[in-house]
RNA sequence: GGGCCCGUGGCUUAGCAUGGAUAAAGCACCGGCCUUCUAAGCCGGGGAUCGCGGGUUCAAAUCCCGCCGGGUCCGCCA
């Protein structure tokens, strides 16, 4: 709705000598706000003020939504009618769980967590997928038709290493990914503590990798063996976080369907490959130090070969592809859409995060050094748990609602900092429940909830909003409410889920203000239907926030 | 050494894209509010030269240059 507004503001500010798009902003004054009179001030001359009203005097305005304007030291300030904030409002109750929908059309591959399969998932890689899983869910609002991938690096050393590490140390009965894990710490601890044995299983590997690359039987058994139970594992942390993906898609598949030998001829076509032992591209032209190595000289491929090939396939499918990688992926991130580029194919937008790190340091699976994910969850839970214990609701809910609370916590958590912003894990912050802000929004929704049940208990639950009844806050509160696809526009404009979060954490602040100062239960007649009908409508809009977050809306906690 | 990222009250962060009206939250601290729709809440208070220095501009947390501090990458690993 309040793209509306905007785009009606805008309207009105056609025909002018500027370009009314850049200079008409959100501000804490007016619902919108344009400064052009400062810049227009300098050319002309004159104050901005007088500037200001000499625009005010010339506009047109058509639309029912714009309320009134008025011009303060040179601010052409902007308000929404009453009209549109009951407009607002009854579009939020008609849509119900379809508000905040967008209609982009198109398609969008997004590829994330893709962690290595020789180990659990660890609080870094969850990172990832939170905010991969948290913008695939607002691109679907959004209505691009949305696929998920989790890219498996199947044929890399770590596989290798571990099949072997299992050979020497066995395999535990625990959880599956942890066990690969321990196999994989086993046997570089090995080959930390006995360097002259260390040669000798180097050689191993390449010839495992060797036999895999080539489809041989046996070896295929083994790597396939590791990589699903690490992949099993993960699969089952990632469903506890309320991730999934339509499709695991195993890099060796493009290996044996002709991809990686379609992308090699078509730089070799460019010209680009440098045959000496091995086979690399020059990039020197692109900035970059060194040659970039496709073709070991035993004949074999390397990950950004078959990542090559994956984005060869993305392009024959997708429209748009987006992966979310750690910042250390920075440079052969950047050299992959380079090469992709001047093969004329189209690069992937890449979201880049900074590394979660230890208070001791970066995190390592093959030191055994990393919190896993399950560890953080099950810890997260049981503290949800300890405050519910003495609540009056059966075991079963106590549980559904402790998970639902740590599973907010946690992605919350995650999700309100910037990709770009590193961060360093705090086992204290991670379960102290007095700074977790999505458990804030969950309990506003939850009195949302409440409230409405205890209207219809009361046979009354009539909902009819009226503009000119509003408060100062219930407008205020309304006009937060018509932002929710502004926001979601936002976040597919910039891809950073972190300003969705935001904005749910702002309707939450304004619905607990408006609570705590407006009664609606005890409320006569008029005023009781239309606080009811904006209860109703930030129920929606809360509920349909904390959906695009991946979070439960409780009703009851 | 070179590239990229980060640096905002004591702590964790938002704001930076597209410069604009007293820099916004949470935690912690101090003081209030449960016979009224869920106190996982609300209200009030103290606390920030937005890392440092320069520049551009009527206007800089936001743009440009330099520096300092931290992270990260620079493998025939992924």
């Amino acid at each position: 709705m309040f793209r509306q507004f905007r785009s009606d503001v805008l309207k009105a500010l056609e025909g002018f000598s500027f370009k009314a798009e850049s200079f008409v902003k959100e501000s804490e004054h007016a619902d919108l706000a344009c400064t052009v009179a400062f810049k227009l001030a300098r050319e002309e001359k004159k104050r901005p003020q007088e500037v200001a009203e000499e625009i005010v005097s010339q506009l047109k305005i058509e639309s029912d939504y714009i309320g009134s304007v008025e011009v303060v030291n040179g601010y052409i300030n902007f308000f929404a009618s009453y009209e549109f904030i009951e407009d607002t409002i009854n579009y939020i109750l008609d849509s119900d769980e379809n508000y905040g929908s967008l209609n982009l059309g198109g398609d969008v591959l997004i590829e994330h967590t893709s962690a290595n399969p020789d180990g659990p998932l660890h609080i870094g890689h969850i990172r990832n997928s939170i905010i991969g899983d948290t913008l695939a869910r607002i691109f679907e609002k959004a209505g691009v038709d949305v696929t998920t991938h989790y890219y498996v690096n199947d044929m890399g050393r770590q596989v290798a290493l571990t099949v072997l590490g299992i050979e020497m140390f066995g395999f535990e009965d625990e959880k599956p990914d942890h066990a690969v894990a321990k196999a994989y710490v086993a046997i570089n601890r090995y080959m930390d503590e006995h360097p002259e044995k260390k040669e000798e299983i180097e050689a191993k590997v390449e010839e495992l990798m060797s036999r895999y690359e080539e489809g041989d039987e046996e070896v295929s058994r083994l790597f396939r063996s590791v990589v699903e139970k690490a992949l099993e594992g993960a699969g089952e942390t990632l469903k506890n976080l309320n991730v999934t993906h339509d499709e695991y898609v195993w890099e060796s598949r493009f290996v044996r369907n002709g991809y990686v030998d379609r992308i090699i001829s078509m730089l070799e076509e460019k010209g680009l490959i440098q045959k000496d032992n091995a086979w690399t591209v020059d990039l020197s032209n692109f900035g970059y130090d060194k040659n970039v190595v496709i073709r070991r000289e035993n004949g074999t491929t390397l990950y950004v070969t078959r990542d090559l090939a994956y984005h060869l396939w993305k392009n024959e499918n997708f429209e748009r592809f987006i992966n979310i990688l750690g910042s250390d992926h920075k440079l052969i991130g950047n050299q992959l859409s380079d090469i992709l580029k001047i093969i004329g194919l189209k690069p992937p937008e890449i979201v880049f995060f900074e590394f979660v790190s230890l208070p001791e340091g970066s995190m390592s699976t093959r030191k055994g050094k990393f919190i896993s994910a399950d560890e953080l969850i099950e810890k997260v839970y049981r503290e949800a748990y300890e405050i519910i214990r003495e609540r009056e609701f059966s075991e079963e809910q106590k549980r559904e609602v402790a998970r639902a609370v740590a599973i907010a916590a946690l992605r919350y958590d995650f999700i309100r900092v910037s990709p770009e912003k590193p961060i360093t894990f705090d086992w204290k912050k991670a379960l102290d429940f007095e700074r977790q802000t999505a458990s804030y929004i969950q309990y506003s929704h939850a009195r949302a909830c409440s409230i409405l049940r205890k209207a219809v208990g009361n046979g009354m639950p009539y909902l009819e909003f009226a503009g000119e009844l509003c408060t100062p806050q219930e407008r205020k509160l309304v006009m937060l409410l018509s932002k929710f696809s502004t926001a979601v526009e936002r976040v597919i404009r910039e891809l950073r889920p972190n300003v969705f979060a935001d904005y749910v954490m702002d309707v939450a602040i304004a619905f607990n203000d408006f609570y705590t100062s407006h009664p609606v239960l005890k409320a006569e007649k008029e005023i009781r239907m239309h606080r009811l009908a904006i209860v109703d409508a930030c129920r929606i809009v809360l509920r349909n926030g904390l959906e695009l977050l991946g979070i439960e809306p409780l009703e009851r906690m």
